[in-house]
DNA sequence: CATATGATTCCA
DNA sequence: GGAATCATATGA
């Protein structure tokens, strides 16, 4: 399986671990508007492909927002492992975040997937705007914490096929964190409707643009 | 062992 | 505004 698919015209293929192999704040930039592939368990149903359109970086230790600040445990045991691997966690006793391990091995660096829109494969009624939404929608559970991107096996992650244009923003939900919160570290697709928290809607000409 | 809490979502 | 719901982390 080298995880090579058609999509229409456009080829999908697995990212390269070089890909993860940076920096997450390099990585969560470039991640939107690359495409997430999720096979389904058993293979015979079609993959479900979704355009990522929102991601947070999450930087090792000294980021207090980030859960490596723990250090090395059970939990954390993924997100100190190989980039261009999957860290699945429960958040809140109920959603599944699905985040992509980068930089180094050891460094704790990791990307949260935030928000997607749907390409093919996926039910239309279902949200997938939110990290335990997209999850849900993807049907990416625990199960699939630690599996290889790379490998383009069960999770694989595409280029993007149009550069978007980006906006930053702090990140959210992290307000315990102090002032790792204020950090500009989330990034969205300006033009997407899936985004899950998009900007105030500006009105006339004085709103900024993202 | 006991307790607090979280990279969220949904409902009133 | 508050509940749901539980694995993880931390302290007794």
């Amino acid at each position: 399986m080298n995880g090579v698919l058609t999509s229409g015209t456009a080829e999908l293929a697995p990212l390269p671990r070089a890909y993860f192999e940076r920096d997450a704040l390099v990585v969560a930039r470039a991640l939107v508007g690359a495409r997430l592939v999720v096979r389904p368990a058993g293979g015979a149903a079609a993959p479900r492909v979704a355009r990522i359109v929102e991601t947070e970086a999450y930087r090792g230790p000294r980021d207090l927002a980030c859960h490596a600040r723990v250090g090395l445990t059970k939990r954390t045991r993924t997100l100190y492992g190989p980039p261009g691997h999957a860290y699945v966690f429960l958040i809140y006793g109920m959603y599944d975040c699905f985040n992509v391990v980068s930089f180094a091995h050891g460094k704790g660096h990791a990307v949260l997937v935030r928000a997607v829109e749907p390409v093919s494969g996926l039910a239309a009624d279902e949200s997938t705007a939110g990290p335990g939404r997209l999850t849900r929608a993807l049907e990416i559970t625990r199960a699939d914490d630690a599996v290889d991107l790379v490998s383009g096996e069960r999770i694989f992650i595409a280029a993007r096929d149009r550069r978007p244009r980006i906006a930053v923003s702090a990140r959210v939900g992290v307000a315990y964190a102090g002032e790792w919160a204020d950090r500009p570290w989330r990034f969205y697709d300006r033009d997407s409707a899936h985004v899950s928290r998009p900007p105030r809607r500006s009105i006339g000409r004085h709103g900024e643009r993202g």
